[in-house]
DNA sequence: GTCACTTTGTGCCTGTGTTCACAAGCGGTT
DNA sequence: AACCGCTTGTGAACACAGGCACAAAGTGAC
């Protein structure tokens, strides 16, 4: 959605902490953030698990995924216990708790709108039916690309999308067009009923409250790069004039600690 | 991956602290949540600017960028004072502080790894050339595919990547490979200097301190939503169940939060 | 049974990011 | 020149995420 300026002050309890819901089966809030890393944390079990591991500890499984041991654990204890102490996670045991809690189980459907390179490049991706999404429908808007198969699901016109996705049950929409087509994509989609819309193009998607976007941006992250290859420039810099003392120290680079992190004098 | 930790050295208003350069494009500490949106800014100005718009208040870019603008107007005032009170933002001056600040204006050179699918639609993508990034050189690791020309750039073999990379002084590393191929490719890179890598390929790459890696990951992607939806029907049950049970808290707890931006942070 | 060892789960604390609300500043108008 | 409406920039409050350190809880040896 475009934002979400939502009046959380207007009922605003002098307690502003997370009621927990006691239910079992369903989990507690979870922190955005983590929801994230439990993906991660997902794909690297599948790796162990095809190697034959039934058993990891936080330690193993957190430096696999490239995080903290304590953040993993606080990760894994908003899904309740899981772990058996003095031993480890089971692995099959905790894959089914994770993909339970990303709601993998449940068979989502999806629609890929657009058949261009990044469109092929999608549906090929078998990671896709892996973790129990379902390309049902492949849209485009060029008649010359419709009838052809692309991963084993035939690409229809997108003038077809409104009927397909309410016939099929779209859960799940990706929007992989030219920018210029991805607002009309998008309020199709939504009009169609579908929720929850993952956009590739490189425009911000207006959407009406109650429908979820995330965006990939490859303009994003690169110019993200950028700004940190622009700060480590200036920092050396700075370092360079910081070294005119040779008493400094030999050639160690002084500044950067041992996670990489850069500080400032 | 690396973080940004810093001294935040403020004191008297008059003088910051922080004795770095004195650059006035070189910003003072940026927050890494604050750099993401500044790329969306950057992007929604851009289609301003072709618009013909001149000046443009927080009120409008923020809606325009889907944020709220209290906190458009933080993120800008991390780059001083853009802006004129009563007025708005001047575009063309907001754009180009913008880019100083991203590193924009330094060319970067980018290698791309991958001619697959992935590959191509990367390549083809011309907000690439538009933002001061030029794709400098191909890799495959199929000799089929060497010599062929995509986006204006001829595919070399893989065998290359040491040698080129270093003599065309490669500063971002692109990964689109199948995720077999990606930790070998990564640490090719590495090893050729290149110290900022995007990865698109479904693993999570081991990298030496003092190497920037950045993520996109689709089926992370997909499984949030999967969440979301998850959640939100359980929303739902447990408004129903809620009415039952008068033990529950007051708050409907907003269910969803609304909108994602891919962030790795 | 008990002891030593291992690993989880979590309370606390610190730093970071977000939101609110308002004073300061600018342009136009009378 | 003094006012008025509009918009920026920011201080302060607040929610959130991360990391440390340790008690609780399990296993295996003897």
């Amino acid at each position: 959605m475009s934002q979400h300026h939502q009046a959380r002050g207007a009922l605003a309890p002098p307690r502003p902490t997370v009621p927990v819901r006691a239910d079992p089966t369903t989990p507690r809030s979870v922190p955005e953030a983590t929801v994230v890393r439990l993906a991660v944390y997902l794909r690297v079990l599948g790796a162990l698990a095809e190697a034959g591991t039934t058993t990891v500890s936080s330690e193993e499984l957190a430096t696999a995924a490239g995080v903290g041991s304590a953040k993993l654990r606080k990760d894994l204890s908003f899904l309740g216990s899981n772990g058996t102490r003095g031993v480890g996670y089971d692995v099959p045991r905790l894959v089914a708790r994770l993909e339970a809690t990303l709601g993998l189980d449940r068979g989502h459907r999806v629609a890929l709108v657009g058949a261009g390179n990044l469109g092929h490049a999608l549906a090929g991706y078998d990671g896709f039916s892996r973790r129990g999404f379902e390309l049902a429908a492949l849209f485009d808007k060029n008649r010359a690309r419709v009838g052809e198969r692309v991963g084993g699901t035939a690409v229809r016109h997108l003038d077809e999308l409104d009927a397909v996705c309410t016939e099929l049950d779209i859960t799940i929409g990706v929007v992989a067009t030219p920018a210029d087509a991805a607002q009309d994509v998008c309020d199709r989609l939504v009009a169609a009923g579908v929720r929850c819309i993952l956009n590739f193009a490189p425009v911000v998607l207006q959407v009406p409250d109650g429908v979820d976007v995330r965006k990939v941006d490859l303009a994003v992250e690169m110019q993200v790069l950028s700004f940190h290859m622009a700060r480590r420039a200036a920092e050396i810099i700075g370092d360079a004039a910081h070294e005119l003392d040779p008493t400094a120290g030999p050639g160690v680079r002084a500044p950067v600690t041992a996670n990489g992190t850069v500080v400032l004098p």
